[in-house]
DNA sequence: CTGAAAGCGCTAACAC
DNA sequence: GTGTTAGCGCTTTCAG
C-alpha cells in the first residue's frame, strides 16, 4: 500500500488535519510544523490520494475535456494547448472522445460526473444538455452553438467564410462546390457557409453543396468524394474543414483533376505540413487559453458571470 | 449534490449492501430485489461515484496511458486504438502526455498513481522505472527498452531498417543520410538504424548520420534540418519516423534539392495522407490491443506471467 | 495554532 | 438472500 496522511501524521508527529492543513496550505500552521510536515512528506515520498480528496465532491482538481476525435490536428492540439493551460493551474484532465456521436457524449458526460470532475470542456454537440443533465457543472464550450447559458468560445466563423469566398473570387473561379464535412449541418458549419455564400451570392459564380459525415471511416470518405467529384465540373472547392480539403486534393490527384481547394481550421501541423494549403486559421491556443481560464474563474467564483460567447478573429493563410 | 447509493437504497427500499450487490453483480441476490434495484437506479439516473470506490485500491477501472505526444499521428492514433480496446473491458483512460522530457514522466507517473490507476501502458522511456517507483503496478510498455521485466510489445525494428535500407538499395542511391529524430539514441531508433546499417555497410553506399532532437518545437527542427541538409550532397535522407521525414521534404522543397526521403512509423493518417512516402508501417492497432489484453489479464490475474518481449513484423510501405 | 471526530460514497466482511 | 457495520484516505467543522 501506498503511504497515507497516517504515514506522514505519525513521522511528523503532528495530527492528520495539520498534516493536510499544510498540504492545502489552509489556516494558520507554525513554520516549524509546517517544515516538520513537509520533510516527513518527503522523507516518505508522499503522495495524495486523489480518490480520496475528491469524494468531499470538491478540489477534485480534474476537469474534463470532451472532444470528438484526436485524429484531427485541430483537437489534438487543441487538447495539447488546454491540458498545457490547465497544468499551471495545477489541474488534471480527463479526456473522452465521442467520434461525434450523440450516444458516446452522453456517456461521456456521465462518465466525467461519476470522476467528479470539477467542469467540462466540450467541443461537441452540448445541444443536448438540458439543466437536469449538466448539474450546475461549470461548462464551456468550443465553437458550438449551445442553448442554455454555456459559454462558447468561437471564432468568427461568418467572417472566416467570407474570407475564404473572397479569396476564390480573386482567383477567377466560376463553379464552386462548398463540400461540408459533416452531413448534420452544426451551427459552426452553417455559419462558415453562411459567409461564403454571402459572398459567391453577390458575385456571378455558380455554386455547388455537397457533405460528408465526419464520423465515417477515411475510405468511406475517400469514396464518398470521389462520387460527388466524378462529375470534375468545379474549378474550386471550398472545404469546411481542413481535414476534409486535404482528402479532397487526393482524391483530386487520383482523379488527375486540379482544382482548386481550400480548408478551415488552420492547425499547426496542417499550416506546416501543406504550407500551400489555402485555409482560415482560428487562434486555437488563444482559444483553448480562453476557455480555460474562464472555466477556473467560474469553479473558483461560482458567481462570475461570463458573457455568452466570445469570438476570436479568423484569418486567411495564403 | 448528485444521487448516492442510499437513495437507491431507499427508493428500492433495500439496505444500501444490495445495492452494491446488484451494480457489481456480487453475490446471490434474488431477482425481484435486483428488478427492484435495478428500477431504482434507473429512475433516479443513478452513477456511481469513481472516486468512492477508487478509495478501496481496487476496481478503479482506469487505465493510465502515458504517451510523448499527440501531435505525432504515430501517438494519437496508438491513443485512439487503446482507449477504444480498454472501452471493451469497460475500463477507462487517464492521459498524461511527457513530451519526452524524463521529469515529465515522473510526475505523469506520480499522477497516475494518486489517481489509483489499476495498470499503465507507457510508451516513454521508463528506464527510470526502478521497483520502487513502480511500486508493483502492471505495466507494459511501448516499443520502448525497459530493464526490470516490464513487458514490451514492439514492432520487428531491426528488419524494418532492412527492409528501408534495401528498398534504397534498389533505387541506386549512393550517399545516403540517416536522420534520427531524437537525439538520445532510444533503443527503438538504434535497432531501426542498426538495421539499416547492416545493408549498407554490405554495398559500397557512403552513409551520414545526423540527430535532431524529439522535444524541439516544429521551427526549431525545421531550421535544424535546413542546416543539416546545407551541403545537399545526399541523394536519400532515411528517417527513424515519419514526422521527420515529412519535414524533411517540406525543406527539401524550399531548398528546391530532391533526395529520396523516408520514413518509419506508417501511420494511418500519415499513409492517406502521403500516399507515396515510402515508409516502414508499425501494426499499431494489434499492438494496441495486445498491450491492453496483456495489461487486463495482468491485473485479473496477479501471477500472470507475460513474456518480456512481443514483436510484430515491420512492412514496408511503397 | 493544533487535535478529535464526523463523514464523503462505496465495498466487503460478518451476521442473521 | 439481505442487512449491519467497519473502514478506505482525506477534508473540515468544532473545540481547545
Amino acid at each position: 500500500m501506498r503511504v497515507t496522511i497516517k504515514e506522514v501524521a505519525t513521522e511528523a508527529q503532528v495530527s492528520i488535519a495539520t498534516v493536510s492543513r499544510v498540504i492545502n496550505d489552509k489556516g494558520y500552521i507554525s513554520s516549524k510544523t509546517r517544515n516538520r510536515v513537509n520533510n516527513a512528506m518527503r522523507k516518505l515520498n508522499y503522495k495524495p490520494n486523489i480518490a480520496a480528496r475528491k469524494l468531499h465532491g470538491k478540489q477534485s482538481k480534474t476537469i474534463g475535456i470532451i472532444i470528438p476525435t484526436l485524429n484531427n490536428p485541430l483537437f489534438s492540439e487543441l487538447f495539447d494547448d488546454i491540458e498545457k493551460h490547465l497544468n499551471t493551474y495545477e489541474y488534471q484532465t480527463l479526456l473522452c472522445t465521442t467520434n461525434n456521436s450523440l450516444e458516446k457524449e452522453k456517456q461521456c458526460f456521465e462518465l466525467l460526473k461519476s470522476n467528479q470532475v470539477e467542469g467540462i470542456i466540450t467541443s461537441s454537440h452540448t445541444d443536448f444538455l438540458d439543466n437536469h443533465t449538466f448539474d450546475g457543472y461549470p461548462v464551456v464550450s468550443f465553437d458550438r452553438i449551445t442553448s442554455n447559458r454555456i459559454p462558447v468560445v468561437k471564432s468568427d466563423n461568418l467572417n472566416g467564410g467570407r474570407i475564404i469566398a473572397k479569396r476564390i473570387l480573386e482567383m477567377n473561379k466560376s463553379y464552386v462546390l462548398i463540400l461540408s464535412g459533416t452531413k448534420d449541418g452544426f451551427y459552426k458549419n452553417d455559419e462558415r457557409i453562411k459567409g461564403m455564400l454571402s459572398i459567391f451570392r453577390a458575385s456571378d459564380i455558380s455554386i455547388g453543396k455537397a457533405a460528408i459525415s465526419f464520423a465515417s471511416p477515411t475510405n468511406r470518405k475517400l469514396a464518398l468524394i470521389e462520387q460527388i467529384l466524378s462529375g470534375k465540373k468545379y474549378d474550386a472547392i471550398c472545404c469546411t474543414d481542413d481535414v476534409t480539403a486535404l482528402l479532397v486534393n487526393l482524391v483530386c490527384t487520383d482523379m488527375n483533376y486540379h482544382p482548386l481547394v481550400t480548408g478551415y481550421d488552420g492547425s499547426k501541423s496542417v499550416r506546416t505540413l501543406f504550407p500551400n494549403l489555402i485555409t482560415v486559421k482560428q487562434p486555437i491556443d488563444q482559444m483553448a487559453k480562453l476557455m480555460c481560464d474562464i472555466l477556473i474563474k467560474r469553479i473558483q467564483y461560482p458567481y462570475f458571470i461570463s458573457k455568452d460567447e466570445y469570438s476570436f478573429p479568423a484569418t486567411l493563410i495564403n
